[in-house]
DNA sequence: GTCTATACAACGATAGAC
DNA sequence: GTCTATCGTTGTATAGAC
């Protein structure tokens, strides 16, 4: 675990090769499975490193871009995602997210998406801390800045869709929604989300 | 346990032991993995199982039920899906997606549901037999009768809804959509699926 | 020398004890 | 209400790599 807990922690830079980026991987993927994402504090993450707790800022740019890489293994930065999104109006919502969710995926090659699904069907604290981390990290600003009323109920609609799209793009590939141009996506399936955050759902 | 299934009929080969049910499940798997859905025959499947190809339809009721059950685990028979979708008309299809949906999975506990999503993420011939099945004997017949224009991409846009919602339902279990009451679901996807199925996507 | 990984101090926010 | 502890984060000085 830390194996330079012992003596005083100097300054600067480390002896040996970078290891603190991978130690902190290592770390937090422990103390996420065991604590949860609002259970994990940065600095147990560090502690557990060996390192200051700092180094999660200046590797990951915060404890949401290390549960991502750590955890989910998202390609992304949420915090990225969610400024995205925040600065679009209203009535555009539903077409910035689809574009961003399909250009942001389809350069992965879809692989990391189908590896966090499975991750998620078949270990049940990953849809949980999935599930927690999306509601109150991305969804609940987006959804709580646009929507009228009723937004964990439109928050998960939003979700259906968006994993949806997902699973058959890239988990199934069901073609030729798999390979369609985001345009194409995004006109059929912007309207949907659109509905879903700010119109008449009932 | 083998004295009832074996029960009344007795006629014919096999008096004792081996469970002719259980021969077809497994021969089933092993040769739509080997052949996909429409390379396998079930002449083939009732001959690995030693068993008459007759006993396919009386077990399962034909090659799609005994598909759902042997390789996609389906709790129910994929042709009273369609026939019953086939009876909705054009303007409450969406509706009736929904429901039979919901319904279907919810009697099952969703366990079900998560160990389907479970196999196509992890097996690319799930995946692949997932999609050639609910296209060629689901989705063809319901959404060729309904749907103007685009058939196919029409078809996969209404996966994503459905997957999706399955997602969050049974998988990810995000509430309050997992625990939302049916007519509550219906009012907001069904629109979506009507909208996929016969309205403008483009 | 420059660059950067690092540690430490401190800030504002927040939650709970009293 | 006040106090305290702890959180995530930021600023900055420094040690080592280059």
């Amino acid at each position: 675990m830390t194996e330079k807990t012992q003596g005083v922690r100097r300054r600067g830079r480390r002896p040996g090769g970078t290891d603190t980026r991978e130690a902190l991987l290592n770390a937090a993927r422990e103390v996420f499975i065991e604590q949860g994402f609002d259970g994990a504090t940065v600095r147990a993450i560090a502690s557990r490193a060996g390192v200051d707790a700092a180094m999660v800022n200046h590797w990951f740019g915060g404890k949401e871009g290390l549960f991502g890489e750590a955890v989910l293994k998202l390609p992304f930065n949420p915090q990225d995602i969610l400024s995205d999104l925040l600065t679009a109006d209203a009535e555009h919502i539903g077409d910035a997210i689809v574009r961003r969710f399909v250009t942001t995926w389809d350069t992965t090659g879809g692989g990391v998406f189908t590896a966090l699904m499975r991750s998620v069907a078949s270990h049940e604290e990953a849809a949980m801390m999935l599930r927690d981390f999306f509601f109150k990290h991305i969804f609940k600003h987006v959804i709580g800045r646009l929507a009228p009323d009723n937004h964990e109920l439109r928050a998960t609609l939003v979700a259906t869709q968006i994993v949806g799209m997902g699973m058959i793009r890239y988990v199934a590939k069901f073609e030729p929604f798999a390979s369609a141009d985001v345009d194409i996506v995004s006109a059929a399936v912007a309207p949907t989300l659109q509905r879903y955050i700010t119109g008449k759902i009932d």
